[in-house]
DNA sequence: TGATGTGAACTTTTTCACAGCT
DNA sequence: AGCTGTGAAAAAGTTCACATCA
């Protein structure tokens, strides 16, 4: 719906600088990402599609695939130069921009999350912490002092902050999400298992704990597995009306 | 992977006890779970598609057909019955068997889990810790003293543990995961960013927060939101080869 | 020779649209 | 009249297989 145009794609050609990247293959050039910044570490300058792919847990053609919506970074016969696909990903996934992140809710998530080392570690520093708890405001976690949510909007705005990490109750959710959107904020990370209302320009991913045990228990129960009778079947005769 | 087909689809009719569902509709049949479960708190007795799928945030037409692999109870003119749509799904998704949780690794982040409420009250009570430090071996956490990682095969096996969640760092994971299996764990969530390996018979689902991210980062980048500069275009030289 | 890059085939998932029931 | 249930169409995603090129 809104189209900003702070900057486009100048590129001469009409279209992006990449062709458009399926969803699907954004949460594998990820993973991909932080296989070949591991590998690199370990000091490895070239990889195979078929090695990469394994580490990576994808097929070797899925891989060839996305890494060709990044561009043409590959020497046939040869393999990957890792530390030019890694430069590759990260501006496709933007993450050559600042970026600096809002937690909301300090209970146990929250306090874990906000102490997370995976957040700064791959470039995503967390900037501010809020929550409603007057006892909480003021007492730093991890370095950071708490602050009452109802200053997520001023003080969201004036750091610029690109995410926002909700993680409280449910009935909060909602109200605090709005209070992040009024400050800026266009990026949703919400582990409240609510589904959130929010403007058509700002981005909602979900992570919910307990859809993913359901999940797992669905797939143990259709193989057969572990202790207890699979799944009797539905009565045909209560089934039909 | 193994196929398991009950019969066929040859005149319409089927004997399955439930047909094959997608993998995709079996994380929405969780979250329709949550959302009637909520509802029927709230003293509704019936839903309609358009309703269940808007609290749902999706499509009408995909939750319909969701639902018609768990079965038809829903009435034409009217809608679902909530109460006996939650006791469908629930056996669908195999929450009528007994589930039990193990937590390795209670740094923050399994310290906030093992504490999780959405846990027990979503039927999987967690009833193990494991951790490698002597300091915490035997203190409770959340009421649950914390055993020796170690111990994990036999307190699994005794605990009867179908779900083990890992929280370790990258380099304990694997070696954990093992464990689990050796204590007849088939079913892993797993929050160190790497990918295990395991037999075909264990079920893995990654929760990776930093991917998550990564992928709210490229949105808001293709989108144009924010603030600084968009991504500068790739040199288109330096694309072609 | 050996591995990339990709059109084509295939599979899965989503959406449409409407027949059929209440 | 209104809403479910579902075939059929469309879209998205995955895998194959091989031409291509270092």
């Amino acid at each position: 719906m809104t189209v900003h145009e702070h900057g486009r794609y100048s590129t001469g050609v009409e279209d992006l600088p990449y062709r458009s990247v399926p969803e699907a293959a954004v949460g594998r050039l990820a993973v991909y990402l932080r296989v070949l910044t591991s590998m690199i570490e370990q000091g490895v300058t070239t990889m195979s599609s078929e090695v990469l792919a394994g580490a990576a847990g994808v097929n070797s053609a899925t891989l060839r695939k996305d890494l060709s919506y990044v561009g043409s970074y590959g020497t046939r016969g040869v393999g990957y130069d890792t530390a030019r696909l890694v430069e590759h990903i990260e501006r496709l996934l933007g993450l050559t921009r600042h970026h600096s992140i809002a937690v909301v809710g300090i209970g146990n998530l929250g306090h874990a999350l906000a102490n997370y080392p995976g957040f700064p570690d791959r470039g995503f520093p967390v900037t501010a912490l809020f929550d409603v708890d007057e006892d909480l405001i003021g007492v730093p976690v991890g370095g950071l002092p708490v602050d009452h949510v109802d200053s997520i909007p001023a003080i969201c705005a004036e750091r610029e902050v690109t995410i926002g990490v909700i993680c409280t109750p449910v009935p909060a959710a909602q109200g605090v999400c709005d209070l992040l959107v009024a400050g800026g904020v266009r990026c949703i990370l919400n582990f409240a298992p609510v589904v959130l209302q929010v403007p058509d320009d700002v981005e909602v991913r979900r992570v919910d704990l307990a859809v993913e045990l359901q999940i797992l228990s669905f797939h143990q129960v259709r193989r057969g597995n572990g202790i207890g009778p699979v799944v009797e079947p539905i009565d045909p005769i209560a089934v039909s009306r």
